[in-house]
DNA sequence: GCGGATCAC
DNA sequence: TATGGTGATCCGC
């Protein structure tokens, strides 16, 4: 097994990976309107470039935007921007967090970094105040330049599809457990959750929380230990679905993926319709003889009710429908659910999988053939899907639920920045969809708040909310100061999703360019505890790496403090490494060090990890785009 | 290349 | 009582 990552002689070759900056608009022109308060004085108007150029008054007014509330702390807050977040009692959830954690170690160096980011932003703030009305006006020059370019290379041609299965972990479990279909639930443990159903959520239980939170937001929440296994098998279940739309469909994680339904689109074209026909089991269906073929709404209301989990009344699909409702109206799921036959059946709760038939949404090939069980004599509803990418991704969905009795939601669009955040858009089990046209992609950016964007995070929302923007227009008014502000690499993504573009060529993976294992633990300060616990998670380290054949020439070791400070230490070795003993060997150095560092201090640990990384590689000739004219 | 920070899931 | 694990990227040295 030949170890990569060696840094072999030639080697080279290997794909350009393409930037690909896409796509394009239409100029438009800004006019502002709607600055947000904070901003309204501070930025220059572009159509005044000699405005008044911002000044410190807008730091401090922006900076007080968390006057709501405690003060600091947004970054303990709860994201009312993820699914299922919607008006929630923002106000006393975060309240309970807040109560639940102050004190504590975690809290106090919570809130060491939300200083340090309120420094970070008071000098960004100090920097805007700094800039002339003539350098934003050069800077509106040459970011419209960019514009111009990037607007005319706008690609509209492909429709890209996110998909993301629905409260992933949550839901498999759910499945598995109809006890747990009516109650607010996570997955995870005492000290963390993985994720949390819908249920849990409208208390304010969601991912990253610790459960002991989750417990005091929702006193009935049931926490389930996570089987990585079974979300290793649906995953699989689902990219075997996937697959067959676009075979160079890219994963994100188990529960997610990108694919460009283009080519298919074309094929679909001349698909027969018995091949795009379907049939599903539902109660009605055995009760009820007919089996009639389904309207749209239809289809979208079996896929609402073969929903394994809660269910969820009027869910529509429709890309102008919104999901509001589900609350707390569950009813059992009425759907029959069988088994794909090659499929490893749930390991639990086998009584609510009746083995009645075995196959619901076979391929069409199996399924053509009425013999055997066969779902006509049944009555089991037929469903013909249409031609356009809305009733493929629709198909697409269906089949993931027959398949793996789970709901996924989708994102349409011609780009994969606008599916992502479309497939949020109607979740749970949902889709929408965006046309290939400048337009509509405008009307869906304006209002899009930025925190929704993939690579838009808490800090760099927060960075932005002090500048008044909180929303994709507000990125694109205040673009020029954005250039000025933030790295190029930083100003043109923001630039891009201001314009509504995203990449419209999904890559090819890439290899991997790290592998680490890490651990969290009751205190450990003894330097031979310390050492030991290194040596062992080098030890899996090194079966990792001999398991896939690689080899790193970094050697890291991680350490966090039971204050929660982290820190990373690592060396570089002429040749790479995978064994145990070589790997160790470094990261026993790189503690060692560490521990005499504190000395006559115990160094006092709750996490360590040990990682292994590939050396830095050169990066294939970069054609020169435009941003590179400008930007570097 | 190193180390801290951010981001996603 | 109690706040995860894995991989990637960016930034400023
Ligand atoms: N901080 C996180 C976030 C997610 N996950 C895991 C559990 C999730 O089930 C799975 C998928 O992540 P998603 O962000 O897609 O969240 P869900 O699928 O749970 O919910 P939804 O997609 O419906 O919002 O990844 C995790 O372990 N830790
Ligand atoms: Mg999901
Ligand atoms: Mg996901």
């Amino acid at each position: 097994m030949e170890s990569c990552w060696l840094e072999g002689e030639g080697q080279e070759e290997e794909e350009d990976m393409e930037e690909d900056w896409s796509a394009p608009v239409d100029g438009r022109e800004a006019q502002d309107q709607h600055h947000s308060p904070a901003l309204a004085r501070s930025t220059v108007s572009f159509s005044s470039p000699d405005g008044p150029s911002v000044a410190s008054d807008g730091a401090s007014s922006a900076s007080s935007s968390s006057a709501e509330g405690t003060g600091i702390m947004t970054r303990m807050e709860l994201n009312t921007f993820k699914a299922g977040m919607e008006g929630l009692d923002k106000e006393k959830i975060n309240k309970i967090i807040m109560e639940a954690s102050k004190g504590s170690r975690f809290y106090e160096n919570e809130l060491r970094k939300e200083k340090q980011m309120a420094g970070r932003i008071s000098a960004m703030m100090d920097r805007l105040a700094s800039i002339t009305p003539q350098q934003q006006q050069e800077a509106l020059l040459q970011v419209d330049k960019m514009v111009e370019d990037l607007v005319e290379g706008r690609d509209l041609s492909r429709t890209i599809v996110h998909l993301d299965m629905d409260a992933f972990y949550a839901a498999v479990e759910m499945r598995d457990n109809p006890a747990l279909r009516d109650k607010p639930m996570a997955v995870g443990g005492i000290g963390m959750l993985s994720t949390s159903n819908y249920l849990a959520r409208k208390y304010g239980v969601r991912a990253a929380m610790p459960g002991f939170i989750g417990k005091k937001l929702c006193p009935d929440l049931v926490i389930v230990p996570t089987n990585f296994d079974k979300y290793r098998t649906v995953s699989s279940q689902v990219r075997d679905v996937l697959r067959q739309y676009d075979p160079y469909f890219a994963p994100m994680s188990l529960d997610e993926a990108y694919m460009d339904l283009t080519e298919y689109l074309e094929l679909r074209k001349s698909l027969p319709e018995e091949e795009r026909t379907f049939y599903a089991h539902t109660e009605e269906c055995f009760m009820s003889k007919e089996n009639a073929a389904v309207d749209n709404q239809k289809k979208e209301d079996m896929l609402g009710e073969t929903q394994a989990s809660v269910k969820v009344p009027e869910l529509s699909v429709n890309s102008t429908t919104n999901i509001d409702d589900e609350d707390g109206s569950l009813e059992k799921s009425k759907v029959t659910p069988c088994h794909d036959d090659n499929v490893s059946s749930p390991c639990c709760g086998t009584e609510e999988l009746p083995e009645t038939c075995e196959q619901i949404a076979k391929d069409v090939k199996e399924k053509e053939k009425p013999e055997g069980h066969d779902c006509e004599t049944m009555g089991c509803e037929k469903v013909v899907f249409g031609c356009d990418a809305e009733e493929v991704v629709r198909e697409i969905r269906f089949r993931i639920q027959q398949r793996t009795y789970l709901t996924a939601s989708a994102g349409i669009a011609p780009n994969m920045m606008l599916a992502k955040v479309c497939s949020d858009q109607n979740k749970p089990n949902g889709q929408f969809y965006i046309p290939s046209d400048c337009e509509a992609i405008m009307d869906f950016i304006k209002d899009l708040p930025v925190r929704k964007v993939c690579g838009i995070g808490k800090v760099m929302a927060q960075q932005l909310n002090a500048l008044g923007i909180t929303t994709c227009t507000h990125l694109y008014e205040q673009r020029a100061v954005l250039s000025l502000l933030f790295s190029p690499i930083s100003s043109s993504h923001l630039l891009r999703v201001a314009l509504g573009l995203g990449a419209t060529r999904i890559e090819r993976e890439s290899e991997r360019k790290s592998m680490s294992v890490e651990r969290t633990f009751s205190e450990l300060s003894k330097p031979s505890e310390l050492y030991r616990k290194c040596w062992e998670l080098c030890e899996a380290l090194a079966k990792d790496l001999q398991d896939e054949g690689l080899k790193g020439r970094t050697v890291t070791i991680k350490l966090k403090t039971v204050n929660f400070e982290v820190k990373q230490r690592g060396q570089t070795v002429p040749r790479a490494v995978s064994s145990m003993n070589e790997i160790y060997d470094v990261a026993e150095e790189l503690l060692k060090m560490e521990i005499q560092q504190c000395q006559p201090q115990p160094l006092r640990l709750r996490l360590m990890g040990s990682s292994a990384k590939r050396r830095k590689q050169e990066k294939p000739p970069t054609k020169t785009t435009t941003l590179d004219r400008f930007f570097l």
